[in-house]
DNA sequence: CAATCAAATAATTTCGATATTTAATTGACC
DNA sequence: GGTCAATTAAATATCGAAATTATTTGATTG
């Protein structure tokens, strides 16, 4: 079984996504970044009507984005009653937080285990497109970056990607997606402070040398 | 914050199931259930047309079915070829057990940590039901009894509910019914022969006790 | 005979409209 | 004035057909 090297790929051509080959996709990524965003608050209802004509789709594809999107945890589904983003709390913050460190611990402890010099090359190319782009795109106040946004994603996948788990794997990403919006929901009200380059240099060096006792770095971002 | 309740309510009440209020709810239901039986063998190709004609209804609730199952990675999608059931190898099956052990384990730790008077409550009850009834259908050769099934599935829930993270118990659920569809795919050659019943009795009184170190009790039914 | 290209066929995806269900509003009655 | 029932309005869910895309078939050529 070398499942390494297709996860491997797949997660570090995360970084340039291709064009979706259907509208139903089209419509799913875009109301996926619509939501991780906040442009679409938590606990909006998601009317037919109104995204038809926000995306300029027919309510087939929305309909089955929305429905890949209740199964993703982005959005709330009720029979007979429609789609709403999910809801948003401190308690489930507190929720994900902890699930997102179980879950991370694992896989960074196997990945590390594991991982071979594809996947340590991977780490390294993510790291060094991360390093090329700024958090944010604008100089003196913050506004979200899609591009670091992208790598940043992409970067910490690729730390896991090794774990030997596809499953664990989608679950981190969802995770990640979900710690994602809660730092965009967070976001207005606190500029990032940290000096998060030097930070993901240091969690690249310490893993390639194997060193698994950097516990602290699966609890990096957290929020 | 008290979700231990509502989750346990959830996960007690999975044992009877509601009718579905919609088409596309009840088509993903009784999709879910061909798959996770095996009438509906790996690597299948679920056209349109024979699901429309299988299941006596229209275009839309087949699609929606198909795309949540997709999410839940019980189908595969790929855009502009349409759906298949997900494929079944030996060295995916390795990849499942090892991840529903790691995650089984966080649980029923966490599960022991927490769980309160309504959690163990919840558990004699999944027990009770589980125990009245029969593994097979029929007495001489063995077929799904799906009664037992549900039971089962509830039963192994109602042990990590109390885990305090609705994501990491939902992903213990999806990691089940790939392992249940496992399970269906080999039964056929080999009839069970462990004293299940008193398996489950033990697990269950090694939990109330608060008996963590029962490790291998994770491990149970790991095919 | 193998390979390539083009037409025909089949399947997926999408649209517009209809039927059903839920939510809102009105009006009668206590 | 407030509550409940009936009616209207809105939204969801579903259908059947049209449009787009993949696949197969068959003919032609090197």
């Amino acid at each position: 079984m070398p499942p390494n090297d297709d996860v491997l790929i797949k997660i570090v051509d995360l970084a340039q996504r291709e064009p979706a080959g259907t509208l139903a996709s089209s419509v799913y990524d875009r109301l996926r970044g619509d939501i991780l965003s906040g442009s679409l608050p938590p606990g909006e209802k998601l009317r037919t009507e109104a995204l038809r004509a926000r995306y300029e789709v027919g309510n087939s594809p929305i309909r089955e984005a929305l429905n890949r999107l209740s199964a993703d945890g982005l959005v709330t589904r009720e029979d007979q009653k429609g789609f709403r983003v999910a809801a948003a709390s401190r308690a489930d913050l507190e929720e994900l937080v902890k699930t997102r460190c179980w879950l991370e611990q694992i896989a960074l402890r196997e990945s590390i285990a594991n991982g071979d010099d594809s996947w340590e090359e991977g780490l390294v190319l993510s790291f060094h497109r991360l390093s090329r782009v700024r958090r944010s795109s604008s100089e003196d106040h913050y506004s979200v970056n899609p591009d670091w946004e992208r790598l940043h994603r992409a970067f910490h996948l690729a730390l896991l990607s090794a774990c030997g788990s596809r499953w664990l794997l989608q679950y981190c990403a969802q995770l990640n997606d979900q710690a994602d919006r809660y730092r965009q929901l967070a976001i207005v009200v606190s500029y990032p402070r940290r000096n998060e380059l030097d930070e993901h240099e240091a969690m690249m060096k310490a893993t390639t040398a194997r060193d698994a006792d950097e516990r602290d770095i699966a609890s990096h971002g957290a929020l």
